[in-house]
DNA sequence: CTGAAAGCGCTTACAG
DNA sequence: CTGAAAGCGCTTACAG
């Protein structure tokens, strides 16, 4: 049901004895028009109930270049989102949209300020309709960047690690704060002595900062007896060091959440330790190397955060904004638990 | 970047020497066409590449219609099916595709054949381009006629209760025995005695059985010391019946699994017993009466089977196939433990 | 500032 | 069985 005869450009342009060429500039205000005439297209359109139809538009159009750039050290969770990119990259090829996607692996993005500039200025070189990125670490020097583009009509989108005070038009990331709530609230419901311990990679990382202080709202309420912070820094040395902290400690925990994509080296670790059993580990996200501690139960669950819808959704939203689509500006995706039982479906 | 130019009919025409009429009727085996200059279309599309511009067809072609019917009697479920679907739709209509959509509160499929074979046969007359169904309960009375809608070109799809033993060509629905492993791993790590009662609504529904297999699957390896199976049948008085006898059991229980939709009725009931903190509960999807019982801490979580998801699914799989595209035969949807700390975002 | 026209890549009648 | 032509609803040069 529901087949209601559309309104077209020419239904406009019709009704107010003009062409359509008129009507469609004064749609996406492109070059020069009359003022009035403008808003007398808008009315109408308003009125009439005019939608645009997306096939015969991306049917006509030149191609819609999308500038992307991401930064991570942790391979695994850059290419997830990179999969996730892709496949709507894919499916909008028919529609001549296409991707320019640069990664930059192994170092945090202050390291690599001269190649993402570099990069930045590629795609305005190349007109791209939008740029997205992705830039792990302390990323508050690319504001004025995120500015100069967005002054040049370039919208910029974030995904994975917001740019703080940044103009970016679109956030896409995981929900942290829930993140570590629901890790909390899975260790008070299994861990016996509620003795636990975190291990963090920094909290100058927006991300743990924020899987912390969500651990701490779930203990409002729900008291623990003992919650000690354990920092790495993301130093595969220092991650062996704080292990061997907290397994040697007087009173022993029984609980351990490790935190975001850090967890990856601290899983290799424990793996070697044969904690199985003996403390109830809570990680983060879902790579081999956490995969495999669920699989061997040393690992109770992990906390999912889905890069990979992460990826498709900030191109979704990109590309919707460049359509004009409203978007919402921020999107905190929601974290899953994963268990051993429906690990294979992930 | 990957911007290659698309090969067109034409190209194939072109390449052949004949026309773009002849190339589409090659390439859809529609109206009368010479097998000899087919299988030469065929071979040159594939060997160029050729991949049919989707923007361009759906702007030309007439309406598509797709049918579906909604039949079972928990009304939230099957709403929340439609929810799903009429998104999809929503986002189809540019492209010419519209549903006709009927849904059957109250009853199971067996009870309402009158209507739903005449809704089918609205469905053949009007030429819908495929179907979708969602017949609850026991529906292998619908083989025959499914098998007559395939034969007059018409696929179907079915979404939520598969149609055992039938001709459908797709079908979605959830996992029922990762959802049946999944409440198992979890009442395994919080339920101090291991005794756990079951609560479900009858054998002979395809998702309780699959939930109950799933979850001795887990106890193999897992031991528990008790797992009894009450049946409700669905009927409220039974539900309540039940549950009282479960929470006087000389040996208490200290665990209790509540599967599907049926939990709805169970929840209700449960919520006025204060039975809080003395048993670890864990029902089934995410509705008002069960998010009641996490948000008050009476469950501990809830496996979420996803039917806006499946709803959404079913009708890109339908549309997909109407289109030529590859598509599964069976999708399975992954089960999702929710706990009070992410029941909000879902 | 506005209009007329071509064309994106298909599908659909219609004519032969 | 095959071809020629119109047209879906836009966007894009180009001319005025």
């Amino acid at each position: 049901m529901s087949e209601d005869k559309k309104v077209t450009i020419y239904d406009i342009a019709n009704e107010l004895g003009i062409s359509v060429g008129t009507v469609y500039r004064a749609l996406h205000n492109t070059g020069r028009i009359n003022a009035d005439t403008k808003q007398r297209v808008l009315d109408t359109a308003e009125k009439m109930g005019f939608q645009a139809n997306p096939a015969a538009q991306s049917l006509r159009r030149n191609p819609i270049y999308i500038g992307v750039i991401l930064c991570c050290p942790v391979k695994q969770y850059l290419d997830e989102i990179k999969r996730g990119m892709d496949a709507v990259f894919d499916q909008l090829r028919p529609y001549h949209v296409y991707s320019d996607i640069r990664t930059l692996y192994g170092e945090n993005a202050e390291t690599n300020s001269y190649e993402i500039n570099a990069m930045l200025d590629e795609f305005v070189e190349k007109s791209v309709k939008g740029v997205v990125l992705f830039l792990s670490g302390d990323n508050r020097g690319y504001r004025s960047t995120i500015e100069r583009l967005e002054q040049k009509g370039i919208p910029v989108a974030t995904v994975a690690n917001d740019i703080e005070g940044s103009r970016r038009v679109i956030s896409v990331s995981a929900d942290g704060q829930c993140a570590g709530q629901l890790a909390a609230e899975i260790l008070y419901l299994c861990c016996p002595n509620k003795r636990v311990a975190i291990l963090t990679g920094s909290n100058d990382t927006a991300i743990h900062k924020e899987n912390l202080i969500g651990f701490m709202k779930y203990t409002d309420g729900h008291p623990f007896s003992a919650i000690d912070v354990y920092e790495h820094k993301d130093q595969p040395d220092l991650v062996v060091h704080q292990i061997n902290e907290i397994l040697k400690a007087e009173d022993p925990y029984r609980g351990l959440y490790i935190t975001s994509a850090s967890s990856i080296c601290a899983c290799q670790y424990i793996w070697k330790t044969g904690l199985k059993g003996k403390i109830k580990i809570i990680t983060t996200d879902l790579f081999q190397e956490n995969k495999e501690l669920l699989r061997n139960e040393t690992a109770c669950a992990t906390i999912f955060q889905d890069p990979y819808r992460q990826g498709k959704m900030v191109i979704q939203q990109i590309y919707g904004y460049i359509n004009k689509e409203d978007t919402a500006e921020l999107t905190l995706l929601k974290p899953i638990a994963i268990f051993r039982s429906n690990m294979n479906m992930f």
